[in-house]
DNA sequence: CTTGACTCCGTAGTTAGGTACGGCCCTTAA
DNA sequence: TTAAGGGCCGTACCTAACTACGGAGTCAAG
């Protein structure tokens, strides 16, 4: 009763027919059931899927990258993987922390360039590349001790 | 005295030097000064800019849009600019609060599937999904009135 | 019971973003 | 002064992630 059609899903979630195929081929998406006919028969939850799929590229994740956050999920079949699952989640929490920062610094120096705006100063320099100059806040990494870096 | 070859910034951006031509080409890097020889000579900034590119690739930025941001800081030519620098910069600002928003949910829902992995608690079924389910607080838009999506 | 929209599948084509090649010239340290 | 290691250029190639095609079977509204 609650089964809807590839077309139904993909308008559902905007994303193309095809794409659907594609992300299916490429395991990110189970192979669903059905009818005699061949045609594909999706679940609702799918649809949840392919939003999610959609939003984690736009956030720079690759289709590799989005497989393994959606399997970290179904880790049911051997409990042993619970570290493994751990380990990986833990990753992916450095990564989002890392987007989330470069992200913050990016909004600082847009909003600053915006109030320059209002405030009838153009400013000549706009602060876009500063997002860089505190990358790092103490300077006690990368010494550059590599002499082939003549 | 201070300028480095196309190898130099290459590795210190940590990038090809095929990468650097190409966004030669593009257009995300200026064309530099040429020795006699046709040898580059890039200043110091150009790493800055590399590296910027580097990072906000990794949040889901095209080069395009990248284009974009690193003009945002050379709006200096003509003062009428400005307001459409703004209204540019106010919609990157919004791009950048969106991808925020979702990196925040996902960071929320690792960090509760790593919880209940400590717990010895395996999650039959892990909260990635509900990044969506939260996607529209209230249940105001999208009415979904198309009759075409029978 | 037909007709127009939908779906099937395999395969080929496309775009973005690099990456490699190769023949030749330049630089620099021994 | 020479040889190893850059660097120059144009062009060709590559991977990821779609997107389109086409011929044949299916569904459902009228």
């Amino acid at each position: 009763m609650e089964s809807l059609t590839i077309g139904k899903i993909a308008r559902r979630a905007e994303v193309g027919i095809e794409t659907i195929r594609f992300y299916q081929r490429e395991g990110l998406i189970d192979e669903p059931p059905r009818r005699e006919s061949g045609y594909r028969q999706y679940p609702e939850e799918t649809v949840s899927r392919l939003l999610f799929i959609k939003r984690a590229k736009e956030i720079g994740f690759t289709l590799r990258e989005i497989k393994e956050l959606l399997e970290l999920q179904i880790a049911s079949p051997s409990t042993s993987t619970c570290d493994e699952v751990r380990k990986l989640a833990e990753e992916k929490i450095a990564d989002i922390r890392s987007k989330t920062e470069m992200l913050r610094r990016m909004e600082a120096a847009l909003v600053e360039l915006v109030d320059s705006c209002r405030g009838r100063v153009v400013a000549n320099s706009c602060p876009i590349l500063d997002v860089l100059q505190e990358e790092k806040p103490d300077g006690a990494k990368e010494i550059e001790s590599n002499p082939s870096d003549k």
